[in-house]
DNA sequence: ATTCTGCATGGATTG
DNA sequence: AATCCATGCAGAATC
């Protein structure tokens, strides 16, 4: 599915396209013909007659695999939660723009914006939903593709699945090498389907128990496929139109032993660009494998770290007795470490720990509220053990509930600074960087910053809005604002009601997301920054508070001038302003009152296209920081 | 006195 | 209701 259908959100744009078995032309792009398709278990479309015909009676009923099994298109739209559960992806975003996107924006954003906001304009809602439920699995299906050659490669030794009776019949041709999404989830690992059992080192006396059989039994298991989420929130800023080029997805995690399914918020969540870089540098495929967000227990000095018991049963080698087994896992740095892994008995269950993670840790400079992500290398079945920093690394709760940040797969502004003092943590940032011997393909910082801009939530919900809060230092300010006010309002709560508190749906759709607390906030009219540079990065500092208007662009002119200019909420348009002039939050062309012959959403646009190529963004790659405004408002409470 | 260790407890989450 | 897991706690070990 995810092979083809990244065809069709990229390559196709006209939404026309042919059956996979009958060839037949479909639409794909509209209401009216959703109901005569089916999204194909390997990928592509497939006229309605074919694909029912094509499938086992098995799958035909109800036996569709969870996950990423058949989808009918017509269930794309009770699907979204389940897509933005794996990548949530802006509304209005397809595979098509994202790559003008990751093209564009580099060069001419206000340009790109343009065309972006007009796009949308005109498209269907329903539409819409497909391209993004496309988009999402195109995603996801290069992510897995890259992190998995060696899987897509051994699926051809895998035992035959009745429920996808195509995958083996498939060629290794690219499509199947997209294909491979389903296949990755469910095949035996690179590590069990070339024999190799566990990996991960063990060590001393009991080295002797290495990869028994259970493990390797539990390798070639069933796989470990979380179901959907109920209830994810999909990103419906309008803000939110652009797309990260890399985005951080919820990974349903490689195949594990043991039955347990994992839940959502432990899969892993690695950009496919840190993916590709690390297996591809090191000659290895990683396969993540789950993160948790560590507890202030977990990040306290006594050095024991609480493994989800799924997850350590499943991608650990297991354990009969509570003393455990050393264990050899590889920090980000190529340093290795030996943890205890172990268990306690726990209410006729297991509650299992690494013990002895407090050096590597603090090697880490990781808080609570930091994530840690276990992967395997491959082949060697080697544990790797990278990290992904919060914005703000305060107590488990807080982090939990608010302040997680989407991360820069480079750190780009992860840098802490001693500017404000206080500013920790800056921004989130997924450290497998280390481990990259070179990193092609990073994006550059400005790039970085813009996407964060525009980023969109991934991940499951729950971490979706709190991580779009994130991003960059200006971000973190507010952010800490955000946390500020939270503890004031939760101190004397006990932690069920925090929960209740934060995490109710409502509350989360009518908190403003980050992304839109930044377009929101302007610096106040006439005051100019000075800008600081931090590392490669250009930062505008001011002195006055921030003030809340539309979001306008500043740009300048090849002959030297700078303008700005703000789109018509109702039309799109963009309209050049005087540099000083703050919109309200709601700005038509009506409002235009320093333009009378484009008051009017009827008046064309001033502006070609043509004319935004040769623009300067002004303010293109910088971020603003209104330092004592933010130290003040702390200070006040 | 402090740290370590093993287990217990109970709130949170899931089914 | 069952299970998970973050954290508390008491006893042991160590400084």
């Amino acid at each position: 599915m995810a092979g083809q259908f990244g065809k069709m959100g990229q390559g196709q744009e006209d939404g026309w396209r042919e059956c996979y078995i009958c060839t037949k032309r479909l639409h794909c792009g509209c209401i009216a013909s959703k109901s005569l398709l089916e999204l194909l278990d390997f990928g592509g479309v497939g006229c309605t007659g074919c694909a029912m015909s094509f499938l086992p009676p098995s799958t035909q009923n109800d036996e569709a695999p969870k996950g990423f099994g058949s989808l009918p298109l017509n269930g794309a739209k009770d699907l979204r939660p389940n897509l933005a559960e794996n990548e949530a992806v802006g509304d209005n975003v397809d595979g098509g723009r994202l790559t003008q996107f990751c093209r564009i924006t580099e060069a001419n954003e206000p340009n790109f914006l343009h065309q972006i906001h007009r796009a949308d304009t005109n498209t269907s809602l329903g539409q819409l939903q497909r391209e993004n439920f496309v988009h999402s699995k195109s995603e996801v299906g290069t992510g897995f593709s890259n992190a998995t050659q060696v899987l897509v490669e051994s699926s051809k030794f895998s035992k035959p699945d009745s429920r996808r009776p195509l995958l083996e019949n498939v060629k290794t041709d690219g499509s199947l090498a997209q294909a491979s999404l389903s296949m990755t989830l469910a095949a035996p690992s690179a590590a069990s389907s070339s024999g190799l059992p566990f990996r991960g080192v063990l060590l001393g006396e009991k080295e002797q128990i290495r990869a028994p059989s259970l493990f390797q039994q539990g390798q070639r298991s069933r796989p470990i496929l979380p179901k959907p989420l109920k209830n994810v929130l999909a990103m419906s800023s309008d803000n939110n139109k652009g797309v990260v080029p890399e985005l951080r997805i919820a990974r349903p995690p490689g195949e594990g032993r043991g039955k347990t399914q994992l839940l959502p918020r432990y899969w892993p969540r690695i950009t496919d660009q840190e993916l590709q870089q690390i297996s591809g540098d090191l000659n290895s495929t990683i396969v993540p494998l789950f993160e948790k967000v560590l507890s202030a227990s977990d990040a306290g000095r006594i050095g024991r770290l609480v493994l989800p018991k799924a997850c350590a049963e499943a991608y650990f080698p297991p354990i009969n007795q509570s003393e455990g087994l050393p264990l050899l896992i590889q920090d980000v740095k190529g340093k290795e470490w030996t943890f205890q892994f172990r268990f306690w008995p726990n209410n006729n269950s297991r509650m299992y720990v690494l013990e002895g993670v407090t050096p590597c840790i603090q090697s880490m400079q990781l808080r609570a509220g930091d994530t840690v992500i276990f992967s395997r290398l491959d082949p060697g079945g080697k544990l790797v053990m990278g990290f992904r920093k919060a914005t703000n690394s305060v107590d488990t709760q807080e982090v939990q509930t608010s302040a997680q940040t989407s991360g820069l797969p480079n750190g780009a502004l992860s840098r802490e600074t001693s500017t404000s003092g206080t500013v920790e943590n800056l921004s989130a940032e997924n450290v497998y960087s280390d481990l990259y011997k070179t990193p092609k393909g990073s994006t550059g910082p400005h790039l970085n910053v813009l996407n964060e801009r525009l980023s969109l939530a991934e991940g499951d919900n729950g971490r979706n809005k709190g991580e779009n809060l994130g991003g960059g230092i200006f971000g973190d300010s507010v952010l800490r604002m955000v946390q500020i006010s939270e503890k004031k309002r939760t101190r004397n709560i006990g932690s069920k009601n925090k929960r209740l508190l934060m995490h109710s749906e409502d509350a989360l759709e009518l908190r403003l997301t980050w992304e839109e607390a930044q377009d929101l906030l302007r610096p106040p009219p006439g005051v100019k920054p000075s800008v600081v540079t931090i590392g490669d990065h250009e930062f505008e500092e001011y002195d006055e508070p921030p003030v809340f208007g539309k979001r306008t662009i500043f740009i300048a002119r090849p002959s030297g001038g700078q303008e700005q200019w703000a789109h018509c909420d109702d039309c799109s348009k963009w309209r050049r302003l005087p540099m000083d002039a703050l919109l309200p939050l709601k700005w038509t062309c009506r409002d235009n009152a320093w333009d009378s012959s484009r008051c009017s959403c009827l008046a064309p646009e001033e502006t070609s296209a043509d004319d935004w190529e040769n623009l300067t963004w002004v303010s293109k790659g910088r971020t603003k920081l209104f330092f004592d405004f933010v130290y003040l408002e702390e200070l006040k409470h």
